[in-house]
DNA sequence: TAACCTTACGAAAACGTTTGCGTGTGGATA
DNA sequence: TATCCACACGCAAACGTTTTCGTAAGGTTA
């Protein structure tokens, strides 16, 4: 088992300090090409390579982005992911990610520890628990150590930082227009509670919709959910004898699982019911039949995420700071769960 | 802004040495009672945290584990992440996730940035990419550098080290004898090409499951998908006017899809076909009907992968080196798109 | 031959820690 | 008063780099 070589292993291999081994590796004119040639032969086959905690620190900067999400297991977060890893990799940099499964405590703990050293800036959509609590002071104090940090999706308005989001109201806006347009009247609206940002957010959208339409929103088409877990119960008798012909549900698994609740209760989607969901992720576009959803386009908030954090790592340390906040389009896919 | 206080700036502040402060606020009994509490005041002030950069360069350790997976939007991938992410968190290690994207030159970027000072060890699932070209150099490498590597599902058996697989074989011959003992006698097989490991091993498990109840297995009834993305189109004319009852699925999309191409050309699953899928995601739960499916137990994986790297790395040099095969047991989850 | 200039390299500091050991101060003891 | 011993603290090395600056050797010039 060879121990990995260092810098000053291979100076008193060759018999030179360890400066000129540096040089030489980096092809300083200071050394002789002799030397040169006969330092990098030797690094080559011991196979150098720098060590990223010692260049670390002396550079005091890790050329690392560190990324919070609420879940690890969760499609659209994982696709932001993606985003985030494809750009960060052709800027040279390295992605960590850490879940904080919702926990506000661990978030806090997260964040501590990839902001003392691991990570040059962050890149983060908060927990359930810390929308709840309204505490914000890890984030604050991050960003006042002067480490960046961009927002997406699940922001928090009072922070003033770089944010990603989409225009959440707008999309629930277009999902209820769309049912509106193709005829429907009694359109129920399945949604998370209201600390939830982006669930009021469309909730909102929902009832804009229906207020331009003039259609008066009636509070028992309005089911808010707190305990994911078990929607389908509470949907199950939201339901019940209900004569709604349309649903709109603000996630995927609140519309699967209306789908699934109506087909229990022999209602056919699209004839009976239409369905419209948001985020394109796997269930809607494999779902039978596929679901009418609106796309959130996760990969390009994390392209734009990581964009803006790369920008202001990179960016002069003397110009006056400045937040955007940038809002991705989001669109509606036509499939098969809203009639024709 | 605030810059990160250090030891440096504390000593200064205080008029003492950089050893009294880092004595001090490790309750060393080197320091005097009033010494100590006047550093730790300071220290809890300025909300002074050790930089982890440093300690890692000091230590020779990062107590962080590296995760490569081939996939990061990806359900059974994230699902072990979750796993690793527990037990790491509970030992206090951190995690970070890098994606190959299924290739061999990413695979080999991310193994080397981060054997190269940030991670301790390794957990990783190799790329397709990897497999197809037997190049294991990285991997070698990396081990022969001390650095312990565990292995999970997509494994390499030449590799010596500790992996954690599920047994593939025996899995698929549990779902096939599923449909077996359901009375289905012409069972299709939608498979991956052979130069996936985990979906050879599952072809060979319908084989065994076949010849173990005397039907002789027929080449029409084996689709090989080599183009994952398209399986749809040959999902459909594989299927197209044959007499099959039942469909077993090496994953869940290549199972959904199936059963979306029966519901075209009017087939009932299950009536008609019975339908088993691997892997147990999201789709199989959601899905009408819900899927049979071969459970993998993905957070199970993690947690054994895990600890087996921790083991490692908290063990002592000196023991002889010794490699562990954990076989995590798979179960059939049954559900409504087998008959009973 | 003295002064100077290249060339080619080494010494050392710095990044932020931890820790073994050395040491000055004061009080207690003989 | 001389000796000794805690006590409380500082020094310095080490982890692996990079980079500035200093300098010895040798050659060139006047």
């Amino acid at each position: 088992m060879k121990q990995k070589v260092t810098l000053k292993q291979i100076a008193k291999e060759l018999d030179v300090s360890i400066s000129t081994v540096s040089k030489a590796l980096k092809d300083s004119v200071e050394i002789s090409l002799d030397t040169r040639q006969k330092v990098k032969a030797f690094a080559k086959l011991y196979n150098y390579k720098p060590n990223n905690i010692a260049l670390s620190l002396k550079n005091r900067k890790t050329k690392t982005i560190g990324v919070i999400i609420p879940e690890i297991v969760h499609h659209f977060f994982t696709t932001v992911i993606g985003g985030v890893e494809k750009v960060a990799n052709e800027k040279g940099y390295n992605v960590i990610i850490c879940s904080s499964n919702n926990s506000f405590d661990k978030e806090v703990i997260n964040l501590e520890m990839l902001a003392s050293g691991s990570a040059d800036g962050f890149i983060l959509s908060v927990a359930k628990e810390t929308q709840q609590k309204k505490d914000y002071h890890h984030i604050e104090e991050t960003m006042s150590q002067g480490m960046p940090v961009v927002l997406f999706d699940r922001i928090i308005d009072e922070l003033v930082c770089d944010k990603v989001i989409i225009d959440d109201g707008k999309g629930a806006q277009t999902a209820t227009n769309h049912l509106l347009s193709l005829g429907c009247k009694k359109i129920a609206i399945i949604t998370t509670v209201d600390y939830i940002s982006v669930g009021k957010l469309r909730t909102n959208g929902y009832l804009r919709a229906l207020r331009a339409y003039d259609i008066t929103a009636r509070e028992d088409y309005i089911l808010k959910i707190e305990d994911i877990d078990n929607c389908e119960s509470e949907i199950s008798s939201f339901l019940k004898d209900k004569e709604v012909d349309a649903i709109f549900a603000v996630n995927e698994l609140f519309a699967v699982t209306a789908a699934r609740v109506l087909h229990e209760q022999g209602k056919k989607v699209p004839d009976d019911v239409s369905i419209v969901g948001f985020t394109d992720g796997i269930l809607s576009k494999h779902f039978i039949p596929s679901l009418t959803t609106i796309s959130q386009h996760g990969e390009e908030m994390g392209i734009r995420a990581a964009k803006l954090l790369i920008d202001k790592l990179e960016g002069e340390d003397d110009v006056p700071e400045e937040y955007k906040t940038v809002i991705i389009d989001t669109s509606l896919i036509q499939r098969q769960s809203t009639k024709k």
